[in-house]
DNA sequence: CGTATGCTCAAACGATCGTTTGAACGCCTG
DNA sequence: CAGGCGTTCAAACGATCGTTTGAGCATACG
């Protein structure tokens, strides 16, 4: 039973880092099982399927992320002082957090790539289980930016949405200076992204 | 001789649909060769292999975007006035008239999938054939915003592409109304893009 | 007219894909 | 100890992939 979660989890740990590098096609079961140290058949006795176990890459880690933005964007809501840089933060710290976990940054670029690929199947997957939080978030925008209309709001969203998943699936050219620490550095670019966000969403 | 360039053609104007749709490994030569209406060998007798047909998909479109680019940005340089709102203009509007094209708006996905994607050897071909112009590019930047520190610069270049391809690309949520005519709408896309561009290079 | 040449075609190649199968294994329970 | 259960395993399945082949066709040239 304690060998079935570690069979689970290390197929999961392999197809992560394989479907970042090499797409969900790319990635084949035979290159993901043989990277994980487990037999081919796995997938299929413990996923179903390949595209189910697509699913739970994302399950595994959205949940948690969207759980904790969801958490921090309350707690801003609570303090209703109507920072648009609380509400980012809300919105951009946990991605980063994740990103910088074990094998976490592997994740968004995964992320990009779902967003890159216009798979019908996945994005309805991603809008029914995830879509209620980018709702939230935009009402909040909404109220915090009474002054634009729906249509300009829109706009701005989305520009700001293209810049922060393109930036944190590490495209970027920025890389972490030696003399840096890691926790530095990540604040550093969650300050980087919010006054780019700030300036996107509120410019005249 | 004229059917041979009909049908390298039929073949490159099928792939770009596809390449976009399905993207590179997704869309199969049956496919593409049936929806062209050719043969399955003519791929392989025109250009060699899929990854090469792939390399002449960019090469078709890329070409004439980057002349009108640096021709765009060179016309900039000599007015020489300086304003940011110019260069940011040479480097959106072409991509956008592109994109509002018979099927060229197929060709800006294919571009995201290609960014997406992290395949080395396509990546390469990309950064060789067409680096120089976001070199020069940058450089006009740089000369634009001289108080902005190299890292700094780059930071926030790195994001406004991040912004731009997104939008570009197509995945936003914004739609051309019925009673705006297309010029109309391509002119206030570009209008939206610059000017949160310029935000997002010129914010405090 | 005969013969190169450029192109198209159906067919087949070996490789690799996701999935399925049925036997073997370890382990807990009765 | 016996037997059921969850799991792993090697092997095979049919499908589909990119690529190659060699015959067939048309057009241009001596």
């Amino acid at each position: 039973m304690n060998r079935s979660s570690s069979t689970k989890e290390r197929i999961l740990g392999a197809a992560e880092v394989l479907f970042a590098q090499r797409g969900f096609d790319g990635a084949s079961l035979r290159q993901l099982t043989t990277a994980a140290g487990v037999n081919l058949a796995a997938v299929n006795y413990h996923f179903g399927s390949k595209e189910k176990l697509v699913e739970q890459v994302f399950r595994r880690r959205l949940d948690a992320l969207n759980a904790q933005r969801l958490a921090a964007l309350a707690k801003v809501r609570e303090a209703g002082n109507g920072r648009l840089e609380d509400a980012l933060d809300a919105f951009i710290r946990p991605a980063l957090e994740l990103s910088h976990e074990d094998s976490g940054s592997l994740f968004m670029r995964v992320l990009a790539r779902a967003f890159a690929e216009h798979d019908d199947s996945l994005r309805q997957f991603l809008s029914e289980n995830y879509g209620h939080v980018m709702r939230q978030f935009t009402a909040e925008f909404a109220r915090l930016l009474p002054h634009l209309t729906k249509e300009e709001l829109y706009w701005r969203i989305d520009l700001v949405t293209g810049a922060l998943t393109h930036a944190m699936s590490g495209f970027g050219m920025i890389q972490r200076k030696q003399d840096v620490s890691e926790g530095a550095h990540r604040e550093q670019t969650i300050q980087h992204l919010i006054r780019f966000a700030v300036a996107g969403l509120t410019h005249p």
